[in-house]
DNA sequence: CATGAATGAGCCTTCATTCAT
DNA sequence: AATGAATGAAGGCTCATTCAT
C-alpha cells in the first residue's frame, strides 16, 4: 500500500539512516561504554558527519534508547517463539534457556553497555522494566501457573520462581560479561547445565536417575 | 611517652575522612552513575570542599576502587561464615543464599555503582574477578566436589553448576536493582524460594514429597 | 576538475587559523610567560573560543612548539643568506651579525617566550639545540676553519670562538629583552659595533688604522 | 651594640629562617622552574611546613625576589673586586671575565630560573635592571671612557661596546644553559678565549703577534 | 610561631550540540 | 539534508594561601 507523495520513500531513507547510526553507535558504545564513547566516533564509524546524527536523534541519550528498543524487539521476537512451544515443561525450559541465553550472549557487548547504563539511569531502567521485564514475567507466570495446576511442575511461589529463573539466566550472563572464563569458553554448555539444575535440583533423588 | 598527637589519632581522623568521602561518593555515584557524577557533587554531599577529596584520594577512580574494596570486605566477611557451616548440603545452601543475598542487598546501592562501572571498565572488572569471584569459585567448587564424592549431591558439572548458583544469586539481585517490584518488596523470601528450586528443581518427583 | 571545496582551500583556512592562534599565543605568552598564560586568554586574544584552540592544536604545549618552529623557520631563512656570501671575512661577519640580529630582534617577543621556556623545559631545549644551535655551529665552525687555514683570520680555538660570537649575538639580544634602553633604542647600530669589536678587538694596534 | 629586648636575637632567627627557605626554594626552583615548583616541595625541602613559609614571605613571588636579591648581592660584591684591579686593560678584562663567568656558572641553575622568569615578568626584570645592570653599566662605561681617553683602548662607542662585552658574557652562559656541550665541558677555558677575542679580534694583524 | 588540613579559584581539556554554508 | 568548524559549559585536578589548633 504505497502512499502518494514520496513520503514512503522518505520514511524508508530515514529509517535506513537511523539504522545506520544505531548500528555504528552499538559498535562504538560496546567498545568504549556509553559515557566514554563520543558522538564524533559514532559519526566516523557510521561514515557520516557529527551534525547529521542530530538530524535523526534528539541527543546522545536517544541513540541509547534506540539501541535498547532494538534489543527489546529482538527479545520480544524470541519470546514469540516460546509461546507456541512444546508443552513438555522440561523441553520447554531447555529450549527457552538455550534460545534466550545464546541470543543475549551473541549481542553481549551491547547488552553490557545497556545493562551498565540501565543500572544508573532511571529512565532507561524504567523503560526496560515496563517494555521487557514485566510483560515477560506476566506471560511466564501465567504459563507456569497453568502448568502447576496441571501438576506438571512442583508447587512453588510462581512470581519468585520466575524471578529465580530469569535471574539465573541474567546472572550467568553477567558473570560471563565480568570475565568468568568458564562461562566465556563454554557458553554453549551453560544452558543445559542450568536447565538440568532447575529441573532436578542438587538433591540426590530418584528424579535424577533418568538424567 | 605518648606522642603529642599520636599517629594513631591521625590515622583515625584520616580513616574517618576517607569513610566520609566514600560514603558520599557511594550515594552520588549510585544516583548518577560514576561518570555522570562529579567530584564537585561528591564534595558537596560530603560537606567538604573539592580539593579536600584529593588529600585523601589519588583521583576519582581511586574513590571507586575504595568503594569496591569496601564491598569486597563485606563479601569476604560473608564468606567467613560459610566455612564453619553445617555439613548438611540443603541447610548449607539455604544459609549461604540467605546470608549472601541479604548482605549484598543491604549494600545494594554500592553494588549498583560498582557493577555498572565494572561492566564497562576492564581494570575494575579484572580486580573484582581476581579478588572476589575467582577465589570464591575455587572454594565453592572444592567444597562441592567433595560433597559429590560423598554422594551428598547429584553428579553434575561442578564448575558450571557453581556458576549457575552464583549467577542465580547475582541475577536475582540485578533484577531487583533494575526495579523489579516483586524482588524489591519480598527480598527476604527470595533466598528460600531460590534455595528450594536449586535443591529440588521444578520436577514433580518423590524428592519433593518431604518439602 | 577542481574539487567542490578543494583541500587546498581547507588547508589555507586551517593554516590561517593556526597562524591566528600562534599570533595571539605569542602575545599572551610574551606578556605573562608560558605557564602563567591561560588558554582562555589566548582564545580571547585570538577572538575565538577556547574549544577552537583544540581543533588546531593538540594541547597548550603544542602551541609553544609551533611558536618555536616559527622561530626556527625565521632562523633558517636567515642562514640561507649566509651561504652565498662575500668571501671577505670582515664583510661576511658584518653582514651576518646585521641580518641575524635584526631578524631575531624583529621577532623578539617570540624569542622572549621561547627562550624563557626553553631555559626551564628540557624537551623544548633539546629540540632547539638539535634543530637550530648544533647545525648552525657545525656550519660556522667549518666555514671558520677553512678561513683559518687560508690565513684569513687569526688562529684560535674554533669551537669556543664560534660560541663566543653566537653568545655575543644572543647575549646582546637578551640584554635588550631585559629592558636595556641603550640596546632597545639603538638596535640597528649594535651589529656594527659588535662586528668592529670582534674584528679588531679593544687593543690599540695598527690593525685598527684601516678602520 | 646589642639592643635591649631580644629583638636582635629575633632578627637573627628570622633571617636564618628566611635564608633556610630561600636556600630550599633555590634548589627546588632550579630543578623544576618557578611555576612548576610547588610551595609544598619548597617546604618539604626546607624541612618546615607549608604554612611557615607564609610567616616569612608574602607569597611565592616574594621568594623569587629574595633569590634575585641574593644573586644581586653576590654580583655586586664581585664587582667591588674589579674596581681596585690592575690598571692594565687586558689583565683587567681577563680577570673580570674569569671571575664573572665562573661566578655565574657556579650558580647557573638559579640563574637559569631567574633569567627565565625575568624574561616574562616585568617586575622582576625592572628590579634586576635597576639594581644590577644599570649600575654595572655606568661603572663600566666610566672606567672604559677613562681608558679610552688615556689611549689604552681603541676608540669605540662606549655604551654599546660595554653592552657587547656584557652581552657576550651573558650569551655564552645562556648557550651553556641551553645545553651546548662545548661550553658545558670547557667552561673554564671559555673566559680566556673570549678575552683573547675581545682584545685582539679575529683580524690577522701585527697586534696578534705578541699573543 | 609552627603546623598542615582545608580551601576554592582557576587551569587545561573534552565533547555534546548548534548553525552557517 | 549533510557538513564540520565553532562553541562553551562543565569536568577533573592542582596548588597557593589561610587559619584553627
Amino acid at each position: 500500500m504505497p502512499e502518494p507523495r514520496g513520503d514512503g520513500v522518505r520514511d524508508l531513507v530515514v529509517r535506513a539512516r537511523r539504522e545506520q547510526i544505531v548500528e555504528a553507535a552499538t559498535r562504538v558504545f560496546a567498545e568504549k561504554g556509553f559515557r566514554r564513547a563520543t558522538t564524533r566516533e559514532v559519526a566516523r564509524t557510521a561514515g557520516i558527519s557529527e551534525g547529521t546524527i542530530y538530524n535523526y536523534f534528539e541527543d546522545k541519550d536517544a541513540i541509547l534508547m534506540a539501541i535498547l528498543d532494538r534489543l527489546n524487539e529482538t527479545e520480544r521476537r524470541a519470546e514469540d517463539f516460546e509461546e507456541g512451544m512444546s508443552t513438555d515443561f522440561r523441553g520447554f525450559l531447555e529450549e527457552y534457556l538455550r534460545r534466550r541465553m545464546s541470543s543475549i550472549w551473541e549481542s553481549r557487548e551491547v547488552f553490557r553497555v545497556v545493562l551498565s547504563e540501565m543500572l544508573v539511569n532511571a529512565e532507561l531502567r524504567e523503560r526496560y522494566l515496563r517494555q521487557v521485564v514485566e510483560p515477560a514475567m506476566r506471560i511466564a507466570e501465567e504459563n507456569f501457573r497453568s502448568r502447576m495446576e496441571q501438576g506438571e511442575v512442583r508447587q512453588t511461589d510462581a512470581p519468585l520462581a520466575m524471578r529465580s529463573v530469569a535471574g539465573a539466566v541474567l546472572g550467568v550472563l553477567v558473570l560471563g560479561l565480568l570475565g568468568d572464563e568458564e562461562i566465556g569458553s563454554r557458553s554453549d554448555e551453560v544452558p543445559d547445565v542450568l536447565a538440568g539444575l532447575l529441573i532436578h535440583g542438587f538433591d540426590v533423588t530418584e528424579g535424577g536417575r533418568n538424567e
